[in-house]
DNA sequence: GAGTTTGAAACT
DNA sequence: CAGTTTCAAACTC
């Protein structure tokens, strides 16, 4: 390690304290401090030049501000790191220790590893400000500890250094007295009740000396520790990336960005700085966030322990994470092709969960390989097993992620079998946290899809697609675009290039990493979305019981965010976006000729609203054939109670099981998606129009209900309309009248993409009043589901204007 | 492997 | 904002 001749001399001296020490030798950290290997490696080098310059990482201001700038979350993380994980999480233990045992008052201050803990744990209201301030108060009473007793050589203060970083013996006691109780649901309560009472004042690092004994009570313990060891020092690599974050960006990075952005644009650069280090500064962010997620959301799953370990650095965790990573690089070689997952949106991608879901499969002794980490794809966040509100909050968060060679090539089947193995509870509520972080596994059954469909390619394709997949990761094969845009494929699943790329003139790498994050920003400027997940799932979106739904949508309930324009290829081919992600063409696809194999997904109930409501007009047709459907026989119970909405969204293909596929084979972006809107007009009766007034049908009755685009939206059983429909009278508007005045348009509302971001708040602002009973209603159901992107909004707001004035 | 096709991204 | 160009992946031969 390239560490200043005092930092060495630090080291040294308090090496020989530590051995010097009896009390500590007897410690469990201190036997750790004593088993550490030197650090010498070129891959911690320029991180712990950083670290030594800002010594230990800062409760990131960012983190403890709600006023963050999602566009400023993007994160980056070097590929490398996930990979070394286990390797370099041990040097960086020995990094912290050294610079905690190299104390600078300010910068310990600011960055003392139990202050990210504390950070971590902290309440969010608190950390907003309070708790920030009590955090930097706390770190102030602590450092003189161990400015004055603690490091200098022969003192006796190595204890106090434990306690500091660990916690107090005291607390310690409180924290093991039940330490009988092994199992980790127990400890994960226990973890939460620690996190409350850091909350409660108490020092957060009695939690990390809690979960430091807990992990080396059991294997299992210590794997799943391991495991979120390897999320939590890549969040502390963050974290401490981002003191530096913090203290440079608002002027000499953006400078030299900027200067260095120009240069690149011109071609110029040649060089990486040496210096730039805001690659992992920004991804201090996800980690905050993510800890914040673990800690506050997900406090009583055990995978919360394994989170809150990552900041206890604890040795054991670290040995064992060692020996894991070294298992790991064992048993790539094994990885078969087919075992290997590579593309990126199609495979988890979290190289946290890889990395860790590795360990986990280590620990099993079945000596599972590492799944391909890639992690970057951010696309699958939001199809995660298990959805939160939490990870699509931060779905916003590009991470950029490095991801070595070794970390890349890896069993697939891992993720299957840790998909299962890690499921409950642990893996859901560790893909819910990674998810904050990183990308969240691809599911045992798309496993198998993408082993089915490699196998049933023909042998040439199967090459390609093998050598595809072996590389373990998008490689990019950029000439021109310097990987700078999002024409690549590494830039803007928001991963580095690695060696194997085929690029030229890549300026994605971490030594322009100040320049790759210059032009995101300027790319999030002109697009925010731009580095959002392309596939989100409509569990998210959509409508809040969509788990009771999702055995009526689309295999993937995942649909593209924006929708294919595919004209040629008929979303056949991967051509299509949506193809490509493996899930069906929604409405937001403006496709021709769509046959997209994976059916069509429902559309979120906004995007109906949305799109409805942008033409109202434009699909008389699709209403006249809903109305034929419910004055359809069979169906004419339908009333205001719902029932009969349920009754229509049955009557869609989708809603359908047998229907299904063949809508989706017969749909087409504008034929398919309008047939079912050929219903004899005949049977249209203008009386009965009114029950589809076209406010009421943004909701209830859209034309896509008979396209077969959302028919899970509304729940079979009328059940969803309670979460559509916020007033129960509502539904007595759709029985008003409808207005007659629609002007039937021959393009599909599809054919037009979304418009830019507006809030629902504006929306409901701008049209609060004057509205017929059908809008109003309308717009109280819509607050029912959270805006996927600013884009619906925008486009509600807009079309809700538009329609108000009719 | 070269050339073509395709559609997203970027540009005007 | 629509049309055009650029770009790189996907695909074909």
């Amino acid at each position: 390690m390239d560490r200043t001749p005092e930092a060495k001399r630090i080291a040294a001296a308090t090496s020989s304290s530590i051995s010097s020490s009896p009390a500590v030798q007897e410690s469990p950290f201190s036997n750790f401090l004593s088993n550490l290997s030197p650090l010498n490696t070129a891959t911690t080098a320029s991180y712990t030049q950083t670290l030594l310059g800002t010594n230990l990482p800062t409760p990131p201001v960012v983190f403890t501000s709600p006023h963050i700038n999602l566009q400023r979350e993007t994160s980056f993380l070097e590929r490398d790191d996930i990979v070394e994980a286990g390797s370099e999480v041990y040097k960086e233990c020995n990094t912290n220790i050294v610079q905690v045992q190299n104390p600078s008052f300010a910068e310990v201050q600011l960055c003392s590893p139990s202050g990210c803990v504390d950070e971590y744990l902290a309440d969010p209201v608190e950390v907003d400000s309070t708790c920030s301030a009590d955090l930097r108060s706390q770190r102030t009473n602590e450092v003189p500890r161990l400015l004055h007793s603690g490091f200098a050589p022969g003192k006796e203060s190595n204890t106090e250094v434990c306690d500091i970083m660990f916690g107090s013996p005291e607390n310690e006691a409180v924290l093991l007295s039940d330490q009988a109780e092994k199992d980790l649901p127990l400890s994960s309560l226990e973890m939460s009740q620690a996190a409350i009472n850091q909350r409660d004042g108490k020092k957060t690092e009695e939690l990390s000396r809690f979960i430091f004994e807990k992990v080396k009570e059991s294997d299992v313990n210590a794997c799943l520790v391991s495991r979120a060891q390897n999320c939590g020092e890549n969040a502390a690599k963050l974290q401490r990336a981002g003191c530096q974050y913090d203290e440079k960006n608002a002027s000499s990075q953006s400078r030299h960005s900027n200067e260095r952005k120009k240069r690149v644009q011109k071609g110029l650069v040649k060089e990486g700085g040496q210096n730039e280090r805001g690659i992992r500064r920004h991804l201090q962010f996800e980690a905050a966030k993510a800890y914040k997620f673990t800690i506050l959301g997900n406090s009583e799953s055990p995978c919360s322990l394994t989170h809150d370990a990552t900041n206890s650095r604890s040795p054991s965790i670290l040995t064992n994470l060692k020996s894991l990573a070294s298992s790991h690089f064992d048993n790539r070689a094994s990885s078969s092709p087919q075992d290997v997952s590579c593309d990126t949106s199609q495979f988890p991608s979290s190289p946290y969960e890889s990395f860790t879901s590795a360990q986990i499969g280590v620990n099993s002794t079945t000596s599972a390989p590492i799944h391909s980490g890639i992690g970057l794809h951010l696309n699958r966040i939001s199809r995660s097993t298990s959805l939160s509100s939490d990870i699509f909050s931060s779905k916003k968060s590009t991470r950029y992620l490095r991801m070595p060679e070794q970390m890349l090539e890896h069993g697939s089947n891992n993720i299957a079998t840790n998909s299962n193995t890690m499921k409950p509870p642990c893996h859901s509520m560790l893909v819910d946290q990674e998810a904050a972080l990183c990308e969240v596994g691809m599911s045992a059954s798309q496993e198998a899809d993408e082993v089915e469909e490699l196998n049933q390619l023909s042998p040439k394709r199967k090459r390609r697609k093998d050598a595809y997949m072996s590389e373990g990761c998008k490689r990019c094969n950029c000439r021109r675009s310097k990987c700078l845009k999002l024409y690549c494929e590494c830039f803007a699943a928001g991963v580095y290039c690695v060696d194997s790329c085929a690029c030229v003139n890549c300026y994605n790498k971490p030594e322009f990493e100040d320049t790759v994050l210059d032009i995101r920003q300027q790319i999030e400027a002109r697009n925010p979305l731009a580095f959002t997940p392309k596939v989100v799932d409509n569990a998210i979106d959509s409508s809040p019981n969509f788990m009771e739904e999702q055995d009526l949508t689309t295999p993937s309930s995942a649909r593209h965010k924006r929708g294919c324009n595919c004209k040629k290829s008929k979303c056949l081919k991967r051509y299509c976006e949506c193809f490509q992600a493996k899930v069906g063409c929604s409405s937001a696809c403006r496709c021709e000729g769509c046959k997209n194999t994976f059916g069509v997904t429902p559309e979120p109930v906004y995007d109906r609203a949305k799109r409805w409501e942008a033409h109202p007009a434009e699909k008389l047709d699709n209403v006249k054939g809903a109305i034929a459907c419910i004055k359809a026989p069979g169906i004419n119970h339908y009333s205001p109670t719902w029932e009969g909405i349920s009754d229509i969204s049955k009557l869609t293909p989708l809603s359908h099981p047998c229907s299904r596929t063949a809508f989706s084979s017969a749909s087409s972006s504008n034929s398919a998606k309008i047939s079912q809107a050929q219903l004899p007009s005949s049977q249209l009766q203008p009386s009965g129009t009114g029950h589809f007034h076209w406010g009421c049908s943004a909701v209830i009755v859209t034309p896509e209900l008979s396209e077969g685009k959302g028919p899970n939206d509304l729940n079979s059983d009328g059940a969803g309309a309670h979460y559509d429909i916020p007033y129960d009278d509502t539904p007595e508007i759709l029985k008003e009248t409808s207005n007659p005045t629609k002007v039937v348009k021959a393009s599909s509302p599809n054919q037009k993409r979304v418009s830019p971001p507006q809030s629902r708040s504006r929306l409901r602002e701008r049209s609060p009043t004057g509205l017929r009973s059908g809008r109003k209603f309308v717009l109280q159901a819509m607050p029912s589901f959270p805006p996927l992107t600013p884009h619906r909004n925008s486009k509600e707001g807009t079309n809700e204007i538009e329609n108000d004035d009719k």
